[in-house]
RNA sequence: GCGGACGUGGCGGAAUGGUAGACGCAGGGGACUUAAAAUCCCUUGAGCUUGCUCGUGCGGGUUCGAGUCCCGCCGUCCGUACCA
């Protein structure tokens, strides 16, 4: 239900002393008078447009930090803004309530992770609330809480019965000492993080989710996402890596045949050796019998799963003594066992060209293969040696019989199609892109509502029995998954036969939770995940912000899961963000000491410290710190601020402003003790304006009625483009002409309007300043200033005189003076004369209103 | 390794290929004050010959004109599929 706008409120008069804004009482009585109206509560009967405005939720990790303040600061602006301007806005906030850190508590403090987490959300939810944001707290959500993962878990078995969910095995990181699954993270230097032994591949049944289906749709869809950040697309687009290649076929010494795939066919000619992965049926048949080839696949196994890792490890090879026949050349390549090949990708196998493939290329000096050069810059340039890399660039081939003389793209061409007429390969589209692994073999998460019967196999939990709640005693005494080794949770009979069976005891990827929150956001309904109609009404959300390093994964997921829904008719809609911004981070300097009994550096956190003109003290002993670098605010690095404390000493309106001024919100935002100080005087500064307000004010002041209407017109256009910085600066110029003009109605009308500018980004102090002023109502309720068109353009403007493109001069004139008139003005200019020296001007260049430049 | 970004005064930054440094912070000088805080005013890229030269990470190029476009480097950051 949302509160009838035209009803004036009554509200608390201001602060006893006049002269002061007082944010420790005005704060808190601001969000109690909107909390009261329910000021922020999305209507969805409205029949205002729509606007969905949402921000990343947080991992409810302990307490707010700072980069939380700058990402919610930037959308409550953004949704103040758009609810003044008259849109029903729809703001939530929830919690992505799963996750690690929770069990790492629990066994590093013997705590319950749903306990600590749900203590976590209700500290955090207060210090949100303590800021001031514009939250619709009616529609709060917890991915932890059976009402929300009970309807993933009905979504899950909605997607397997569409045939996108399945199972196969899959390689984790196995700490053999711990006996338990470790993630990326928990592997350090090839160490499981606690125990320190080295990890290993082990491969284990697990669930996916069909995104590979969607490839085509996912790559073509970010072409209509065009308010996205292009480096994000192209992020995306190259993650997917769609690319058009040749599939084909050698046959081998030992009368089998291996499938090799390559993006490169117009390089088969440089081919020198055949590698495949570990994992290729062709090396388990070669370990069979050989001892050293079962050693050489278990050094392959050992170091942990991600990509870096492997493409940064030495390459190395086995040489299994079979060779395979070029389909050209028919001479014989060696083929090789390499632990730079993956399974995951093509075939599993590829045919090695150490001229034009870096990996390759490290591979073949390793092994003293042959390096041959197919492509070089000209076809002269055949014999031209290596600069100790391979050149993967474009050029036209030589050495390569047929195709010498053809350009790369040609000859590509020329490979498939005899590759397709000799029956021996085809041409093929392969993606980079993998289906997505779900299964974690972990305790604080999403049940996979799956139960495995020794009869029937693996069976869905009927949907009239879900929610499949995680059960609360468990332990963390020992490693590994306590849904395993619990009591009875697990045992349970089989929905269709009846025998004792045995539930599922993988829990979903966070990701999954993350995938739909802004769908049941949109509507709660008890019974289903969301409502269709109301989906259909608020998505896509018109404004998604977070951080840039979800600019992959999470993204990408809820980009897929969306579509899926949609496929299967669920909802109607198929992107689900409209409009993406990426928000930099919070960053500080670091002050720290070197540890004289082990060399290694103690941090102090800035509130231990006392900064100075050059360099740092310590307060406990006035002794000297280094300063360090402005970095990523962490814990390890004690870089942090409390958002907590910034509001208790400068009030909520003094972090927010700080969050929004100089630093483009896309780019680092290094905190300052100075910054946040300079932000609370303006507060006061503003505070000190408003008061000087007089309605009975007479006399106008064109100039000022000018510059307020630009400001408004500009910083409008600022705030849509989330552009915060720029509408501070304004905000300061029209603060700085106020200060400046003397009594007016023009200038009561600016510091009306002013306030009004300023209410989306210190809305307490707006509040304050425009009960004082007799505002009508709530300033969170009142309307976005309007602008006479007419003042937006000046009619007086000034143009730039160059000589030789250097500035000599600058004219004021009016808008729309000829090009001739501009000439003619330009050359009369002593300034110019004296550039010119008597120089003769061969050529001017006129850009009305701006510029005339005299080239001599 | 691969993919993507970023680099401008002491600091954060501004600038549809068209006056580099808007606006803020910090600094310097002054006013007010017994004093301080607060506030207000002036000033602040560098160099020199005071109206000129240099100046946007480094080296090239395109253009009448480049912080902006192109090529090649260097540095920093993000992601790399089980951190969220």
């Amino acid at each position: 239900m949302t509160a009838d706008r035209s009803d004036p409120v009554p509200v608390n008069a201001a602060t006893a002393e006049p002269s002061r804004f007082d944010a420790a009482s005005a704060d808190v009585r601001w969000q109690r008078a909107w909390d009261e109206r329910q000021c922020f509560r999305a209507d969805d009967r409205s029949t205002r447009p729509r606007s969905y405005i949402l921000e990343m939720f947080p991992y409810p990790s302990g307490r707010i930090h700072i980069g939380h303040v700058r990402n919610y600061t930037m959308g409550d602006v953004l949704a103040r803004t758009k609810r003044m301007q008259g849109f029903e806005v729809l703001h939530p906030m929830g919690w992505d309530a799963f996750g690690m850190p929770a069990e790492n508590a629990a066994m590093d403090k013997g705590v319950h992770p749903g306990g600590w987490t749900r203590e976590n959300i209700a500290t955090m939810k207060a210090q949100l609330k303590r800021l001031g944001f514009a939250l619709d707290w009616s529609r709060e959500l917890a991915t932890c809480e059976p009402e929300y993962y009970g309807h993933e878990q009905a979504l899950f078995l909605d997607l397997y019965a569409a045939g996108l969910v399945y199972r196969r095995e899959s390689a984790v990181n196995w700490d053999p000492v711990d006996q338990t699954v470790l993630a990326n993270e928990q592997v350090i230097d090839g160490r499981g993080w606690r125990s320190g032994a080295v990890v290993e591949k082990r491969k284990l049944n697990q669930w996916f989710l069909k995104i590979t289906d969607f490839a085509d749709e996912l790559l073509d869809g970010l072409e209509t996402l065009d308010k996205w950040p292009d480096k994000v697309r192209l992020m995306q687009a190259n993650w997917i890596g769609k690319s058009q290649g040749l599939q084909f076929r050698f046959d081998l010494s030992n009368g089998g045949v291996v499938d090799v795939y390559t993006t490169r066919p117009d390089t088969i000619f440089g081919a020198s050796f055949v590698a495949v992965a570990a994992d290729h049926p062709i090396a388990q048949a070669v370990a069979a019998g050989n001892p050293a080839a079962q050693e050489f696949i278990a050094l392959c196994k050992q170091g942990g799963t991600t990509a870096a890792e492997l493409e940064t490890a030495e390459k190395l090879g086995f040489d299994t003594g079979i060779v395979a026949r070029h389909p050209f050349s028919e001479a014989d390549l060696p083929v090789f066992i390499a632990n730079f090949v993956l399974m995951e990708y093509g075939t599993g196998a590829i045919m090695a060209v150490p001229g034009h493939d870096q990996r390759d290329f490290e591979f073949a000096t390793k092994y003293a293969l042959p390096i041959i050069r197919v492509v070089a810059a000209s076809a002269d340039a055949a014999d031209q040696p290596f600069a100790g890399e391979a050149e993967a660039g474009d050029g036209v081939l030589v050495n390569s019989d047929f195709l010498n003389g053809q350009p790369v793209a040609d000859a590509k061409a020329a490979v498939i199609a005899r590759a397709e007429a000799g029956g021996w390969g085809e041409g093929k589209t392969v993606w980079r892109l993998r289906d997505w692994g779900v299964s974690r073999q972990r305790y604080w998460g999403t049940p996979i509502p799956f139960i495995h019967c020794d009869a029937c196999g693996v069976v869905p939990v009927p949907k009239d029995r879900l929610p499949v709640i995680l059960p609360d005693d468990v332990d963390f005494e020992t490693p590994g998954n306590p849904l395993v080794r619990h009591a009875t949770w697990k045992h349970v009979p089989c929905p269709q036969c009846g025998a004792p069976a045995q539930r599922e005891t993988d829990t979903l990827d966070t990701f999954v939770d993350s995938s739909w929150y802004f769908l049941r956001f949109a509507s709660q309904p008890a019974d289903r995940p969301f409502d269709p109609d109301a989906i259909a009404k608020w998505l896509p959300v018109e404004q998604y912000i977070g951080g840039i390093e979800h600019a992959i994964l999470h993204l990408l997921y809820a980009r897929f899961w969306t579509r899926a829904l949609e496929r299967i008719g669920k909802i109607a809609v198929k992107e689900p963000f409209a409009s993406l911004f990426t928000q930099g981070m919070v960053t500080h300097e670091t002050y720290s000491r070197v540890d004289p009994a082990n060399g290694q550096p103690v941090f102090f956190s800035p509130a231990e410290v006392e900064r100075i003109a050059e360099g740092a003290t310590l307060r406990a002993d006035g002794g000297a710190v280094e300063v360090g670098r402005v970095i990523k605010m962490s814990k390890s690095k004690k870089n942090v601020v409390d958002p907590d404390e910034i509001v208790a000493t400068y009030g909520a309106d003094a972090i927010r402003w700080f969050m929004l001024s100089d630093s483009p919100p896309e780019r680092d935002l290094p905190w300052s003790e100075a910054g946040i100080e300079g932000c609370a005087r303006f507060v006061q500064r503003l505070w000190r304006l408003f008061g000087q307000f007089e309605g009975a004010a007479l006399g106008k002041n064109e100039a000022l009625d000018r510059k307020r209407d630009q400001t408004v017109a500009a910083a409008a256009e600022d705030i849509a483009a989330l552009s915060f910085n720029k509408a501070v600066a304004r905000i300061y110029e029209l603060a700085n002409a106020i200060d400046k003009a003397a009594p007016s109605a023009s200038r009561s009308q600016a510091i009306r309007t002013l306030l009004l500018l300023v209410a989306p980004m210190m809305p307490h102090l707006a509040e304050e300043a425009w009960a004082l002023i007799g505002g009508e109502g709530l300033v969170a309720e009142a309307a976005w200033p309007s602008v006479d068109p007419a003042l937006l353009v000046d009619d007086q403007v000034t143009v730039a005189i160059q000589v030789k493109g250097k500035l000599r001069d600058t004219l004021s004139v009016p808008k729309g003076t000829a090009r001739e008139k501009l000439e003619a003005l330009a050359l009369a200019s002593d300034k110019v004369q004296r550039a010119l020296d008597g120089a003769e001007v061969k050529k001017v260049i006129v850009v009305p209103d701006r510029l005339v430049n005299l080239v001599a």
